[in-house]
DNA sequence: ATGAAAGCGCTAACAA
DNA sequence: TTGTTAGCGCTTTCAT
């Protein structure tokens, strides 16, 4: 079908060497002949066929990338990020998706390895005990996590997340809060998830408080309402402010709690995790800890780049988050169930917009 | 460094073929030779290189998707719907995105042409004349184009965007409001947005009012905000219902909005296009008008495994779309400054919920 | 500056 | 059932 570098050579009566050199730059063709091939790549359409040139070279000039789910925003903007700076160097990207899976996981890397990705990055749910990860090491493939903690052996990028679920205790405990409360993505298949409760348990403790109430829910949102459900049964008892682990999480809950007339930030401050560019606009703006996805994709990107060229060094890179406290989190205030009815129909606005 | 299909046949004391048809499952291997043979792939930790094979069948099983942006939610969850069909399939996704800029468009088209994908699935600026479809008709490779609006000799799944845009517009007069308005990204890079705003002028005209005020916006917040401060200077004589191109400008409307103290719903009613699952969390919550977004990747996907088949039909799929009126639409009340900003601190409740 | 030819890892006739 | 072998499209020595 299509034409392939011989019908170049014949076309312009040079040997396909001299096209290759053509069409890969590699200098040394004189002008008249590189007038001649131009014409019958033009003439034919000759597109450089990417797979026999891969089979020659050993390299795909592609790498792949797996994530837990495509349709949260914040590992898209990660992507978006990776995507950017290997475009620009002249890499492609093979996406896929590993649905906080570990099986998925593993058949995803199995599947790059075998159209010989040049590299990999990727987002585990613990590199502590992952196969996948385990199979890549073996495999001498170049290899750069984002997101996870990290590990023993292994390159990263992610931010501080212990710090940074201590800091979102301690935003809490300034705020006056005394019972606090957590809500979180399962932890077995996210380190980080994990690693944000470490850090929040820790400030809670400092601060001499009772340790919060810690709720993991599963990705539907039945099960965020029914967590709720339980959580707020006793409005006199239940945390005045709420941790999610990642902002989608947290969204969902805010939506949930109107839905059972509880006022955010009135009765309950949320403070979720990710930073995503929607949480910004909503009503209430959330509150957050915001961590520099695409700028982490871009880094891990960078860092695969160094590996493919100075071999196997190890490469960890703690970007710095910061927490931004939107309307979504405010001073505690009394828990009275009560005015619990009318306060939800007004959302006050003594706290600042900007 | 890694096994070849000759180191395996060689530790199993059988032929390459023997390997291949073993490996690939083309029956007729022998239980006794199939152990040796599997043996010795364990021994090595031989894993086939698909590179090698895809010049031999000459197909990658690997499909390419462009679109416009991977961190627009809905862009993310019709390659979520492609991903998951294709890679049940066993194909792999390579994903490139265009930024809505025709030149990338182009080069990403090239780069797929060059890598031998399988297929195509795209999102393009204005398939009436874009480029990269022209030169993807010419390379003979199927493709199927989502979101995009059918255009006669090109494969698409879509939502009927004139239907939906006229929708819009009768919700709106249904609700009594007057002067209407649309705020819209550059309808030169969305042949979609285009549809939306010619249904949206058909209803608005049908029903006598006048034409209603349609505002372009770049990618940029501050883009939304002077769009808005120009259009709300007179809030007499501005738009009491705005109709968004997406739902991510919506969300950033209403985010204006409210800056500038006007209150959504009471004042001015928002509704946008795409159904974005973050919309429906917040509040108000976003009234939309929903494309079925994974399942249009899963219908393009299907489209494009039936082409892998049999050969280069033409498939034209319209999804339906819902009209979902959210908390941010709302009847049409006057729009009166003198009472703006006490309404703006107070976020009604009349409108019910569910 | 250009050409000839040997592979890269695999599949698929064709033989046996 | 298994083996032999000729490519698939390209790069890259090694000659010229």
């Amino acid at each position: 079908m299509a034409a392939t570098i011989r019908d170049v050579a014949r076309k312009a009566n040079v040997s396909v060497a001299t096209v290759s050199r053509y069409v890969n730059g590699t200098y040394k063709v004189r002008g008249v002949t590189a007038e001649r091939v131009k014409a019958a790549i033009e003439e034919l359409s000759f597109r450089p066929n990417a797979v026999g040139r891969s089979l020659s070279t050993s390299s795909t000039k592609s790498i792949g990338m797996i994530i837990p789910s495509i349709s949260n925003p914040v590992f898209a903007d990660a992507v978006s990020g990776v995507s950017d700076v290997m475009r620009t160097e002249g890499y492609s990207l093979t996406l896929a998706s590993s649905n906080y899976d570990v099986t998925d996981e593993l058949s995803a890397i199995s599947t790059l390895l075998e159209n010989r990705v040049d590299g990999i990055i990727l987002t585990v749910a613990n590199p502590a005990q992952s196969k996948a990860l385990s199979m890549l090491e073996k495999s001498q493939l170049p290899y750069c996590m984002i997101y996870n903690q990290p590990t023993a052996g292994h390159s990263t990028v992610t931010v501080d997340n212990v710090a940074a679920g201590y800091d979102v205790a301690r935003a809490m405990i300034r705020l006056g809060h005394q019972r606090l409360g957590m809500i979180s993505g399962k932890f077995a298949s996210s380190d980080r998830a994990y690693a944000r409760r470490t850090g929040f348990l820790k400030g809670v403790d400092e601060a001499g408080l009772e340790p919060p109430a810690i709720v993991e829910v599963g990705y539907e949102d039945e099960q965020v309402s029914k967590a709720l459900e339980n959580l707020y049964a006793d409005l006199n008892t239940a945390p005045t402010a709420l941790f999610c682990s990642n902002d989608l999480l947290a969204i969902s809950v805010i939506g949930s709690l109107r839905r059972r007339k509880i006022a955010v930030p009135d009765q309950v401050s949320v403070i979720g995790f990710d930073g995503i560019s929607v949480g910004s606009h909503m009503y209430p703006a959330l509150a957050t800890v915001v961590q520099p996805s695409k700028e982490m994709g871009r880094t891990a990107a960078r860092h695969l780049l160094e590996m493919l060229l100075n071999g196997q060094e190890q490469y960890v890179s703690i970007l710095s988050h910061i927490l931004r406290l939107g309307e979504s989190a405010g001073p505690a205030c009394k828990l009275d169930p009560a005015v619990s009815q009318p306060l939800s129909q007004n959302t006050s606005s003594k706290r600042s917009t900007t």
